[in-house]
Order: C-alpha cells, then sequence, then structure tokens
RNA sequence: UGUCCUAUGGUGUAAUGGUAACACAGCAGAUUUUGAUUCUGCUUUUCUAGGUUCGAAUCCUAGUAGGACAACCA
C-alpha cells in the first residue's frame, strides 16, 4: 500500500476547487513587506505558498506589500528575494504594490463614485472614539453625508498635495454600527508626505493595507490568498471591497502562524534586538532570521523538511525547537565532513613514540556519505586532547582516559594512560601515555578492546581556530506568556567565544558557509568572519547528547 | 460583557461517522573506532455536559478554556 501523506486543510480545499473545476491551475503569492528581515515563520509561509503552486502545478509571485514609505528600505527588499531563493524558491514575477498605486487610485475615485467612500477631516482621536470598541457600536460623524462631488474634488486636492500630513483621510462608507470593527468605514487613504522607496515623492497619499492587499491579489488573479489568523477579521472587508469594486474574487484563507519555544518571531522586537545593538545584526546567528540561521550553519533542506513536519493547522501552536534540531543534525548528519578539533586541549606525551616523528592516518571524512573519501591526519608524540577525556577518579561507566585506562584515539592508535602529571598546585597539565603500534587503525593486531573513542589533534600541525558557541536567546519557553519586557528575559549565555582551539591541519582548508561536524563536539559552520589568520566556526547545533 | 477563530499524548500533526496513528521529546536495550549515527522496545492522548446515530475525536447544542479584533502599521 502506498503511503499517502495526508493534505493539510489547504491542500483539502485547494483540491476541492481544482476537482470542482473552479480554477484551471492556482496562484499564490507571497506578500512580505519590506521592512525587516525574514524568519523562520516567513518560511513557514513561504514553503506553504510555493510548495501549493510547485505541488499543484500553478505560480507563485514574491509581492513586496510597500504602501507604507516610511518603514520601507530597499536594503530589506534585496535581502527578502535572497533569504527566499536560498530556501530555494523560485517565483514567477517579482511585484510591488507600489505598481498598482495608480490602480488603486483609481478604485478609491469609483468607490467615491459609487457613494462609498467619503473624505473625513476628523482627527485620528476623534475617529477612534467614533469607532466605539469591540462591544460598543461607533456612530457616524458629520464628514459621512459629503457628496460625491465634493468627496472627489477633496480627494483629488489630498492626492495634489494640497492638505497636510493627518489632516484628512478617505474612508469606505461601509456600517458604523457593525459588529466587525474593521468594517466601521475603515480608512483606505492616508496622507503622507514621505519619500517611497521606489516611487519617489510621485505620491503624497499612500493606500492603507486593507485598500492594496486584496486588490493587489486580485490584479495578480491569485486563487488562493494565504495569511496568518490575526486577518482572518480582515475577510469581510477583503471580500466587500472585491465585490463593491467587481474585480476579480480571490479568496484568502488564513493559517495559525509559526511560533518556537525559547525564541520569537515579531519582526518589530526583532529590529529592536538590532536596533539596541543586543545582537550582532539582523544575521547574528542566534536570531530566528533566515539571514541568521543561514549564518549559523542551517540548511535550506532542514528547514524545509522542518516546515513540511510542523505542518499547516488553525490552532495556536508552540513548536520545540528540538524539532528544527532534529531537522538540521538529520541533514548535516549526511553532508557534513567530519574533522578533529579539540576545544579545550590538555597535552599528551607518547612517551614510547619517537619525539620528533610524523605518521599518516587516514580518517573517514564522512561514513554516512558515499564517496566522501578519507584525509591523512598526522600522528606524533605530542597530542592534543580534551581535558573532559581525561578524569582522575573516575566513575564506573567512564569510558575514556584515566590512571591505568586505555582509550582509542580515533583512526590512530590505542593508548593508556601511565601518569598524570601536576603543577604545583595540583591541577593535571599533562599527561604520560604509552602506545599499542600494534593497534593502528584500520590493521589491529593488539587483541585490545578500548570502549572509549576520543578525538585528538597532532600539538605540532594544529592550526588555532576560533569557535562562537550559541545557546537560546530567551530564558524563557514560550516568549508569549510573558507580561513584561521581553529584555528582561534574554539568556546572558547565549554567546560564548573560544577565541583559540586546536583544529586538525585538514580544517585550514575550509571555506565560507562550509559545514562540518567536529567529532563528539557537534555540528559548525564556518563564518564569514573568517580571515586567512584566523578561521571562525559557528557551533549550528550540539550532537544529540545520551551520555 | 460583543463578534470571530480554535480545542486530539509533554510538543506538533493525522485519522474526513467505523480498531486513535505518525514525528519530535523522554525512558530502556542492541550495535558502534564519534557516549554520534543506526536498530529495537516502552511510557503518554480525543476539554466538559447533553443530543443525533447501530456506531462520534469527527455532526448538533450549551458550557469551559485559549487566541484574535478598538493603528492615518502590515
Amino acid at each position: 500500500m502506498a503511503d499517502e501523506k495526508s493534505l493539510n486543510f489547504i491542500e483539502e480545499i485547494v483540491e476541492a476547487d481544482l476537482a470542482a473545476g473552479k480554477y484551471k491551475t492556482i496562484a499564490t503569492r507571497f506578500p512580505p513587506e519590506p521592512n525587516g528581515y525574514l524568519h523562520l515563520g516567513h518560511a513557514k509561509s513561504i514553503c506553504l505558498n510555493f510548495g501549493l503552486a510547485l505541488k499543484y502545478g500553478g505560480k507563485t509571485n514574491l509581492r513586496f506589500d510597500d504602501t507604507n514609505p516610511v518603514t520601507e528600505e530597499t536594503e530589506y527588499v534585496d535581502n527578502i528575494k535572497q533569504d527566499v531563493q536560498w530556501l530555494g524558491f523560485q517565483w514567477a514575477e517579482e511585484l510591488y504594490a507600489s505598481d498598482y498605486f495608480p490602480q488603486l487610485y483609481e478604485f478609491a475615485v469609483k468607490l467615491i463614485k459609487k457613494g462609498l467612500a467619503y473624505v473625513d477631516d476628523s482627527t485620528s482621536d476623534e475617529m477612534a472614539r467614533q469607532k466605539g470598541t469591540p462591544t460598543q457600536l461607533g456612530v457616524n460623524n458629520q464628514y459621512r453625508n459629503r457628496s460625491i462631488e465634493e468627496n472627489l474634488r477633496l480627494f483629488t486636492e489630498m492626492k495634489e498635495g494640497k492638505h497636510p500630513d493627518g489632516s484628512k483621510v478617505l474612508r469606505a462608507k461601509i456600517d458604523m454600527g457593525h459588529v466587525n470593527m474593521l468594517m466601521r468605514d475603515p480608512v483606505i487613504y492616508r496622507i503622507k508626505h514621505a519619500d517611497h522607496h521606489r516611487t519617489g515623492n510621485t505620491w503624497c497619499i499612500y493606500p492603507m493595507y486593507d485598500f492594496a492587499h486584496g486588490q493587489s491579489d486580485s490584479i495578480e488573479h491569485i486563487t488562493h490568498s494565504i495569511c496568518t489568523l490575526e486577518f482572518v477579521p480582515h475577510r469581510e472587508l477583503y471580500n466587500w471591497f472585491i465585490e463593491n469594486l467587481e474585480i476579480y474574487p480571490s479568496k484568502q484563507y488564513e493559517f495559525a502562524r509559526l511560533n518556537m519555544t525559547y525564541t520569537m518571531m515579531s519582526k518589530r522586537k526583532l529590529l529592536q534586538l538590532v536596533e539596541e545593538n543586543i545582537v550582532n545584526g539582523w544575521d547574528d546567528p542566534r536570531m530566528p532570521t533566515l539571514s541568521g540561521v543561514r549564518r549559523r550553519g542551517y540548511t535550506p533542506e532542514s528547514l524545509r523538511e522542518f516546515c513540511d513536519k510542523i505542518g499547516v493547522a488553525k490552532r495556536d501552536n508552540l513548536i520545540d525547537i528540538s524539532l528544527l534540531e532534529f531537522c538540521v543534525r538529520e541533514h548535516l548528519n549526511k553532508i557534513a565532513q567530519r574533522r578533529m578539533v579539540v576545544f579545550d586541549p590538555l597535552k599528551v606525551v607518547i612517551t614510547n613514540y619517537p619525539e620528533g616523528e610524523t605518521e599518516l592516518m587516514p580518517s573517514e571524512n564522512n561514513t554516512e556519505a558515499e564517496n566522501a573519501g578519507v584525509r591523512q591526519m598526522p600522528f606524533g608524540s605530542e597530542l592534543w586532547i580534551e581535558r573532559e577525556d581525561f578524569m582522575e577518579n573516575p566513575p564506573k561507566k567512564y569510558f575514556r582516559l584515566a590512571p591505568g585506562q586505555m582509550v582509542r584515539l580515533k583512526s590512530g592508535f590505542i593508548i593508556k594512560c601511565e601518569e598524570a602529571i601536576k603543577d604545583t598546585e595540583g591541577n593535571v597539565t599533562e599527561l604520560h601515555c604509552t602506545y599499542f603500534p600494534e593497534s593502528r587503525s584500520g590493521s589491529d593486531k593488539s587483541g585490545l578492546h578500548a570502549k572509549g573513542v576520543i578525538h585528538w589533534v597532532n600539538v605540532q600541525h594544529a592550526v588555532p581556530v576560533e569557535i562562537r558557541l550559541y545557546d537560546h536567546l530567551f530564558l524563557k519557553e514560550d516568549m508569549s506568556s510573558i507580561d513584561d519586557d521581553f529584555r528582561n528575559h534574554l539568556n546572558p549565555d547565549s554567546l560564548q567565544v573560544l577565541p583559540q582551539v586546536y583544529a586538525e591541519p585538514e580544517v585550514a582548508k575550509a571555506s565560507v558557509g562550509e559545514h562540518f561536524q567536529f567529532l563528539r563536539m557537534g555540528y559548525f559552520c564556518m563564518d564569514p568572519d573568517s580571515t586567512k589568520e584566523k578561521l571562525v566556526f559557528n557551533r549550528t547545533v550540539t550532537l544529540r547528547d545520551s551520555k
């Protein structure tokens, strides 16, 4: 029996529409506002929108929702495009809501002519008061009765720049007593004498979200306009405009946005982290932004797998970060070459190995990948091992080095600890060990068995590198549950820098963005901060630890 | 004291009126030249109360709980 994957509720809608012949092919869109960087929540939306078109044979537009000139910048546009492509998707058309400004203006005029829009001179405070509350109906004001001619004249004047910011707005004339607050004569155009990142100062009036989004969908003949749950109340307005403008009926569907433990997805708050230098930019590897997780070492494949695994539904959710970590480990395990790097060095002297001599030990790059080959690791009489791989008084199930105890040096020899050398304060400064020449990796004739296997680096050939270890940005599992400032919950240890650790020589050949598994230490990715003199590696994720 | 949305293991997601399942997490064990990977097993679930039905996680009603809605933001 074929294992059919069940459909999410949006796929069910699409299949039903297709089966009913409602559409020959579908069209979706990904519509970010270029006022910040994309994050994991956007990845969910991207995978959904592009995934639908890919699955059912349709197209997806990338549309920038750039109707507010004061918050939007070209820098954001460029990065958003880069992020979408990096995730592995290609849009059919690159479009901008601002491309539709002339058309949107005509839509507004049409509404005025139908007696369905009016110019209001009230202040925003007055309008807020007249609007009522969710439990208290709104009231009409005197501007609501303006004639079509006067509205037309005033709206033209607004467009011509004859009125200052905030002095007038254009409102849809719907119902101030409507149970849905959004239907109480929503503002559809406001005056902003501001430079727009694309249209410059061509316009001084700009449409509001509700008067741009649905119309843009309609202009592009988007069949399924998919957004998050907070837009549910907007759907009624969305449909009202389409109906009264008599334009192509795109349909809006809403799904639950992504929430994850120990982080937050609010663009506003992420901007704050950046502006207040709490993190080092939008691409700080601790950020849930796509540029952040990319720099951290997450792969597009693992992100797409993650989006697939979390599903799409309508109930609020809080996804455990460990699921994301599982996805990235699963992918990196298959593609990341293995290297040995000692983070907290303890010197081992092999007393029966000829001093100054070197022999090359081949070591598998990745047994999970076919044809990954081997690299040579220089073995010698002085090695670095991890300090925590030695214990003077080990507990019963400690498999590593202790006085008189043996371990296997991965891809090397079995060694036995003969003596721990200490300084005057009793700290272990180095270990004197002997090795068993017959235990050479790959051709072991020693008959010895060492349960523990540890990584190592030759002192003579060690390459110093910098390591950056990351932990959750926040200490609180559910950041939506806090009622105080989110900055009170920052994890003070979210970044730990190890300025100089010892890597095997092969590491020097790494390139920016390359993924590695540093044996027993985790998955790492070379950071763009790397220079010829000093390579920098970010820990993407730890290895699963069942010690 | 409104309208709308939602309610399935610890966390997600399925089951589309017919045996509640999958993944993650957790816990055991096997294998292992990474205490990784791989493999095996285990723990844990339909918000409540009525109703419809031979049969309800699913349909209906009410309650309860959580979320959204009162920007010239999107």
